[in-house]
DNA sequence: CTACATGCAAATCATTTGCTTGGCA
DNA sequence: TGCCAAGCAAATGATTTGCATGTAG
């Protein structure tokens, strides 16, 4: 259990740090990536501890409206959800249309879009997502042969 | 009708052109901005024109397939379409977190964001997409009440 | 103690699929 | 006239909700 890590991002929250609570947060930081509800659900059960789906969906949207974490949709049906804290700084992703790989980039964007969006548009940006569709190196090869 | 346009964005594609994907993009071309699959449904519907939900979203796969239109997801559920032709341009969307309204803004990303991937990544790209979180200036002024 | 959290099962919503019938090339 | 497409209804999959019970503060 990360409980230094937990501490600090559950510091200021207004609801209970409950033990299921704690544990979801611990596999977020373990992992540290992208993961499905269904993803955290699966290896808390593994583990001795067995939380409920409806608990992990219920934590995560507490997670995210916290702002501790944020929650990614692709294409696909299902959302991903990832740490939130400046360690793990603003990154990007590339997603492959053929085998669905999701792969992480450093920060790309220039530095001022987000203050050049409050002036122009009046619009008040607290996140931003950038996905890029394509293919990656593997799936590149493959489809030459 | 659009037959115009229309019989452009297909010049090139491997399907039939029924009277049903007609109406279809042709909905999304006169409303020329993003549309939910049960919105072109009801438009339709309140023409002539039934078309069943289903036909509707398998034309858009379809289309979406054939680089007609563009299908995005913002942290809803469900999926938005557009038409994508050079007129149409790049942009991005703005989604206010308090109201739900999506804003389009016109590009703001580096010429060569995609050059740097492909060379940096090995990753093609094919499709960017830009999505920022907040609040939109109605919603600000309204919070501060 | 008591309000808030969990777990399970049932409900919901967008989207997809199976299958029969219709219609364009 | 053979295939691809449309329409409807039923199936699916992710996520949400209702409600009875558990538990943190």
């Amino acid at each position: 259990m990360h409980e230094k890590m937990i501490k600090k991002l559950t510091a200021n929250v207004d609801f209970r740090v409950t033990k299921q609570r704690k544990k979801i947060l611990d596999v977020l930081i373990s992992q540290d990536q992208h993961l499905l509800a269904q993803n955290i659900y699966e290896i808390l059960r593994e583990e001795d501890s067995k939380v409920g789906l409806a608990t992990v969906y219920r934590t995560l949207d507490l997670f995210e409206e916290s702002g501790i974490i944020k929650k990614r949709k692709f294409n696909g049906d299902s959302a991903y959800y990832e740490i939130n804290d400046e360690h793990h700084g603003n990154h990007h992703h590339l997603i492959c249309k053929s085998c669905g790989a999701v792969i992480e980039v450093d920060e790309l964007l220039p530095e001022d879009i987000e203050e050049r969006l409050e002036e122009e548009e009046g619009f008040q940006v607290e996140d931003l997502c950038l996905q890029m569709y394509g293919y990656c190196e593997n799936c590149q090869k493959n489809s030459d042969e």
